[in-house]
DNA sequence: CATGAATGAGTGTTCATTCAT
DNA sequence: TATGAATGAACACTCATTCAT
């Protein structure tokens, strides 16, 4: 009998990441499972194990597009700009409009990463390997280099980093987390407190 | 047969309700079962029903007590001070300092609540109410008095309440998140930095 | 609402334990499944739990009954002779005897013994033995005995005794692996070859 | 795509029995599934069922070539001598042979035979014959012919072949059956004792 | 001849929950 | 007040098998 269901054929592995994505973002790492996922797209459960031989595959999966949106949107907002400070500003920028866009992903790769089974994952999915504190690095070297510079003043460039990073992630991450029960959290808002707040360390830092 | 705990039978429900926070901050959300907290405290599993109806309440009484001591913590970091600026800060470090302290309770209030059954229980039990909002409240009214008298610039009060609170959460959540994982969010660098972060916005905000 | 089985509601465990036995029996030790278990005594699945922490535990219950017997039953048939030679042939006999009504067990412990989980068993249960090498060192000191009595030549008893065990377990052990499809193996068959079969290799012996 | 794979696409078949076979000496009956099959020959799982209806089928199939084997090799055995009573000797040595290099082919033939799905088959595939019934016959036509030569003294030869045969078996099975767990059952010792056994039988059968 | 896609039935096991006592 | 007995639903995962191509 063919397959007349709700999705086009073509697709089912995407339709089987998406729909786990979407139940992720629901009911959190421990909320989804293979079945819900199979009942969702109108699969049985055992076709999940064609696409995906594992449920941390699977996982792995739902997580590797929007880490690698994420690296590169970073490093193209670096690479836009030549002043040091500028380009601070603009991987802030690019750091916030990632986490309004995904938030998903941003809530996987910093929120709770713990939740996730990455941490296991990365060890036995050959090549994987974790976002953050790659980002955290390419984050302390723009730093470094406006301290360089001058435009910062001399200091631990770990230090300001982690300041700058955990104050941007402070603005993305209570309005992912808060955003719907308190109106204060609006993307606007989101964007506006980011630029002020990262204007407010610089100067700190200068 | 005679029940011969190691407890004094006076107090079940307490028992209970130790135990599952134990476990609870031990282990998380999905770390505790009901079977579990039976066993570690010398009853049967059915007994647990007698005092909380539900998995889900038995939950949200493990929260409230942590609600609770937030609450009261911030409140009584204020009345401390007088000074509206002081007040501020002070609020600031008890925040900081119940994050350290309960990070899975401020995971629950702040960092994924609506993953939670609490989210769903506040919607459930009569009278649950959650803190964040009320604690949103009670900093915006320490910002206005702030701006009333003077210390700080005019402006909204909403505002700049959601300034000084993203970027404490920043840090705190950040370091709850991948304290693990990347060695510089210890304890000591998380109230360094919050110390920070909050001087150079409440400058800004001067 | 109470339950109205088949079975006296007495001893769900004998139950489980006697369909265990019956299955396995039927299909192998691969072939019986703790569902197939439940449905047949008309409970649900997870109610064997509450018998048997596990699987494997349920087949060493299942075993146990039977080793029990076996070594006592040998025993005893021992104890009731003085004469070595005698001592020899009677636990022949009650080793046949065992082998005729407890087929399955028989089957367990000697046809088939590596099907079973009980060489992992044997180091996760607490005191867990298994009956084969033990019986094996019986006979062989029963052997070392009528050696020693001049009534058997001297010779290796380990041997000896390996030769009886053969022997009979050949007749005991084809009987119930075919008795149903030739019909030359007769309860009544197996005992007069037992007899004969040992004889004369007592003979061969002396 | 066109095939590539590591054997001439000649005769799937036989490939597909070869590694079966292999599995099954290998890891027992339970021990082998068709994807294990399918993937170690390179081809898909699908593909077994152009050559075998089922997996029954594949299996008597396995089986097949084994039972040829034994009958064939018993047959030679005989064959190769003339006196009755050295026919008789030479075919238990190829019965013992049998048993020690094709253990698992034994086991299905005579140790478990109901277990296995053979069993069932045989009602099943038209034409299948089990192997025991008839090299019992022939077992017993050897023997009537001792018997007519005067080499063994009259008597039913059923029953005599019976008991050559338990005994027999008694030495090959138990060697099976506990080889791994007691040192006393290496491939010599089965030799020999097989060679004790029938010799001593022969002689009470004089 | 061969396959990719898909599935239904089944595996052991855990969990929150109920109910009669 | 407390429990032992029992359960239904769910979990991840495997397997033999089918069917349209």
């Amino acid at each position: 009998m063919v397959k007349t269901g709700t999705l086009g054929t073509k697709d089912v592995r995407s339709a089987i990441l998406t729909e786990a994505t979407r139940l992720f973002e629901e009911n959190g790492a421990d909320g989804f499972s293979m079945r819900q996922i199979a009942d969702a797209i109108g699969y049985s459960a055992t076709t999940i194990y064609l696409y995906f031989t594992d449920k941390n595959h699977l996982m792995y999966a739902v997580c590797e597009a929007g880490f690698a949106d994420f690296g590169s949107s970073l490093a193209a907002a670096a690479s836009a700009e030549t002043d040091p400070m500028e380009q601070l500003r603009a991987v802030g920028r690019a750091y916030v409009e990632f986490g309004l866009s995904h938030p998903l992903h941003y809530d996987v790769m910093f929120i709770r990463p713990q939740a996730w089974a990455i941490g296991r994952l990365a060890n036995e999915i050959a090549g994987a390997e974790r976002p953050e504190p790659e980002s955290f690095v390419a984050l302390v070297s723009l730093v470094s280099a406006a301290m360089d510079s001058g435009a910062l003043r001399a200091g631990d460039p770990r230090e300001a980093a982690a300041l700058i990073w955990s104050a941007v992630h402070g603005v993305v991450s209570l309005a992912i987390s808060l955003g719907d029960q308190i109106d204060a959290f609006e993307p606007d808002d989101v964007r506006r407190r980011a630029m002020t707040i990262t204007e407010s360390i610089l100067t700190a830092l200068r």
